[in-house]
DNA sequence: CTTTATCGTGCAATCGATTGCAGGCTTTAT
DNA sequence: ATAAAGCCTGCAATCGATTGCACGATAAAG
């Protein structure tokens, strides 16, 4: 790399000292300085292609610009539109963001936070789901700012952004049972994630405020391959014993579907099926997928609001964000199949 | 942000001058401290938790162990594998990275490279894919450090990551051959994209070789909508003129199926298609998706080091890598349709 | 018992900014 | 005309590390 031209460089060149360089440059402090100089010094600057270093800036002011951004594993598809969405904010107020993937491993998260750290970032936004709550307790030990975003937070100390899930649960069960649905299994991601254990505890509510009847399996993970051994399970152990499926999200629904063609069942007409989230291309699956949408980009973007004003310690915005979820009816869920 | 502790503080607690901490705790440099110290600062280093101030560091050292990776969009599914890849070979180096999506929109590129300069990255990872060479000439002339992936880049003065695109567009009508497709479509991406331009050259020279008679159409960009649309014009204008399309990659062939669909036409019954990159969930897709299987994830990887030991100036490796691709045969491709 | 190397440690400069303070120069009020 | 009050600008400290150099102590060599 080409050193680039410092404040110095331009300072000796306009015959001035750095303090008036920098204060010419920066817009808070410019008024510190005759309008003549900030205008030489400007044009001077712009000729010698000046550009400041983040780096010793940071060093200086103890602010990095620099946002860690936590979550699980980006190629599970809610998460790019999760961090667009944050980036997408953090960019237009000058901050960057550090992505970090923890595969939900404690120790692997331990290692980043470090990291983050270390980097000196200015906060955190933290999209892993463990009710785990001792990584949680850590960073507010350390003082960390940070927000959560698609993860419950009751009885943490940060704010949070969710979608609400309790309304997108209740949504497809009053689908469901419209359709006549009467017997209805849930298909839960592990109870150790957050958003799993929400909407299992939202399923069994609504199912009985409703008069369903209810079976409960649980996935060891939030992916397609966890969701199809789940299901497979179940299947061999009690086929026809429901008519729908309500998946913990859409990647556990694709394992059902999975695990449907390896029984020779089909959704709808055999078992209708409904996922969570509305995931990029569940709308292409076989069958196209019914399912609750959440709004992930903006999710990221209220995230990181609330995070840079509480950075920036201007008005303490709410500390719980919930923002709607809508049903997406496609083809995956049908009437009752008739006996 | 609590204050963290600092090298001095370690210093002061342990009677010795920062210099000697510092040399303690480096590695390369412990070596001229004697045993005895060394033994004594690291453990009232770890009883404070003392952890380096990357900025600092960074400053001084004049590396930030930080890397840009610049993609056109973390939305579109082969980049969070890539990125996943880069990502586990910087961390093992401690290497961070910075992810920055352009959206194919020059003026954005360029702010990104302008805030990744000031942020003193050590290197780029630069998977945008358009041809137009005056945003690498710019990143070439400031002397940066950078590995391109998943873009053409012949007459480029960086080194460079691929899957074989031509072996794959090659498999893909070979396939085509054997179930006795002679008119074949190409959907195209736009040219400015490298990708989609070495496949389309490569579509023609393999269909010339292999006796097909062929037209091309293109896309305005590669996403399903523009696929869709190219697809429906093309449908309208030259109904049955082919029995096979051949998508410039999985996003485009999706868009493909939505065009079929809109005309009542099926996959592979009417018309067979095939995709290229073998993202992740298309072989959900309805049906499942024949396409080009390429290892985005090792392509990262390879990017990775290649851009490391450019660096740390160990030996020059290799300064193209082009890694294999394999056709992955599903329902969207089948034998010519009877007439 | 000197002399010379070696070893371990400290001093101080440095990286590239920001910023409190001081002082010279104008301007304004008295 | 003099004092008070700005206005600009420069000086120098600072953020938290790394590192060349110097120097005293110890060990090895003669």
């Amino acid at each position: 790399m080409r050193s680039r031209t410092t404040l110095a460089d331009v300072a000796k060149r306009a015959g001035v000292n750095v303090s008036t360089v920098s204060r010419s440059l920066n817009q808070e402090t410019a008024g510190q300085v005759s309008k003549a100089t900030v205008k030489k010094i400007r044009k001077i600057a712009d000729e010698m292609a000046y550009s400041p270093n983040t780096v010793a800036r940071g060093l200086r002011t103890r602010k990095s610009m620099t946002i860690g951004v936590i979550v699980p594993d980006l190629t599970n598809p809610i998460f790019p539109p999760i961090v667009r969405g944050v980036d997408s904010v953090l960019f237009s107020r000058g901050y960057s963001a550090l992505v970090v993937n923890t595969d939900n491993n404690a120790e692997i998260e331990n290692a980043l936070f470090d990291s983050l750290m270390e980097r000196q970032v200015d906060g955190l936004i933290i999209a892993t789901g463990h009710t785990e709550r001792s990584m949680i307790a850590k960073y507010h030990n350390q003082g960390v700012k940070a927000v959560l975003v698609n993860r419950e937070a009751s009885g943490v100390p940060f704010p949070s952004v969710i979608g609400d899930d309790a309304a997108g649960i209740a949504a497809a069960l009053e689908h469901l049972a419209a359709l006549g649905h009467k017997k209805v299994l849930h298909l839960a991601g592990p109870t150790v994630l957050s958003t799993a254990s929400v909407r299992s505890i939202a399923f069994t509510n609504t199912a009985k405020r409703l008069g369903m009847t209810t079976k409960i399996i649980k996935a060891t993970a939030l992916s397609v391959s966890a969701g199809e051994i789940a299901m497979n399970k179940f299947l061999e152990a009690n086929p026809k014993s429901v008519t729908a499926v309500l998946a913990g999200n859409d990647l556990l629904a694709l394992g059902v579907f999975h695990a449907l063609r390896k029984h020779g069942l089909r959704a709808p007409q055999d078992i209708s099926v409904i996922g969570f989230n509305n995931m990029p291309f569940s709308e292409d699956f076989s069958p196209s997928l019914t399912t609750v949408s959440a709004p992930h980009f903006e999710m990221g973007v209220e995230s990181a609001r609330l995070l840079i004003n509480q950075i920036e310690g201007k008005v303490t915005s709410p500390r719980k964000i919930t923002l709607p979820v809508t049903l997406v009816v496609r083809e995956s869920s049908g009437p009752v199949p008739k006996r």
